[in-house]
DNA sequence: GATGAGGCTTCCAGCCATGGGAAGGTCAAT
DNA sequence: ATTGACCTTCCCATGGCTGGAAGCCTCATC
């Protein structure tokens, strides 16, 4: 199997593939005569298990190790688990700042009239020295619930 | 105030005050006679400004929009409110790759027993050639429970 | 056997937002 | 005058790719 071939089975282009193998990810590949790349069974077993790895936000260096793990015949899956819960953790750190991304701007855009005049809360914010007023405003019963007096 | 001020004034650091200067999302800054980069308040507040939006997840194309909305003063508030529920739609997008990624790791990690033993449901559902057996099991009363079958 | 299409090869460069560092000029205080 | 903290420009690196250019290889068709 040459290395188009190779891609569309795995769904890795073959831009990653040699980046891949550039980089040490994989071995170097198999080459006929004239220089082509050649894959064979075990590889493309292996590309998919990086592409899945890649599909569940494994970086780079993790899928190093999770390959490592995988073909070693003595490992221990608490190894693999740790490694698996230490990305759910950092994915969990992601997902909290995305939420409150979210929260904000969901909350910033519910108060903008979103009309042909030029005042916008969502401006007000940003230009705001403090960004602490939202947080406030986030917590049900807090201080304040009005987020911009009206003075503006 | 010099470039160094600036950046503890407005949490922007100098390397990226300089960027911003480069890739023209700022204007070019005043500078001594000596060459050295002045701001006066109006920068800290736009720098300021970009800052809070970067906090937010903005790119630093619709920061540019943003400030051109800022400092429009016959702007429609509409068009901030339509700026920032895009980038909400962007930023949800990821929470849902991101939540899939997390349930499918923590069902997995579940399944892992985690101890000196080499079989590992991970590893298993990684080197799966149809990584579509774990949805199943994510929906409660789906055809089948048991992930991995006892053949392994 | 020639030709053309479409593969393959390497190398180089860019994306985004940022950090690091080198080499050299400037400023303020001692 | 010296010191140390600043500033300047420049280049390099990160991750995880994507794109392009220039040139070689393969294969079907004529």
């Amino acid at each position: 199997m040459n290395i188009g071939e190779t891609a569309r089975a795995t769904g890795v282009s073959t831009k990653m593939i040699r980046y891949y193998e550039d980089t040490g990810l994989i071995p170097q590949a198999l080459r006929t005569g004239s220089g082509y790349r050649v894959y064979r069974d075990q590889d493309i077993h292996m590309l998919r298990f990086i592409r899945r790895a890649r599909d569940l936000g494994f970086g780079v260096s993790m899928i190093g190790e999770l390959l490592g793990l995988w073909r070693d015949r003595s490992r221990h899956s608490a190894d693999v688990k740790r490694l698996a819960l230490a990305h759910v953790t950092e994915l969990k750190q992601k997902l909290r700042e995305l939420e409150d991304m979210v929260a904000t701007l969901e909350t910033l855009a519910e108060c903008c009239h979103g009309n042909d005049r030029p005042d916008c809360p969502i401006l007000k914010e940003l230009e705001a020295p403090d960004p602490a007023r939202i947080e406030i405003v986030k917590r049900p019963g807090a201080i304040s619930t009005k987020m911009y007096p009206q003075r503006q």
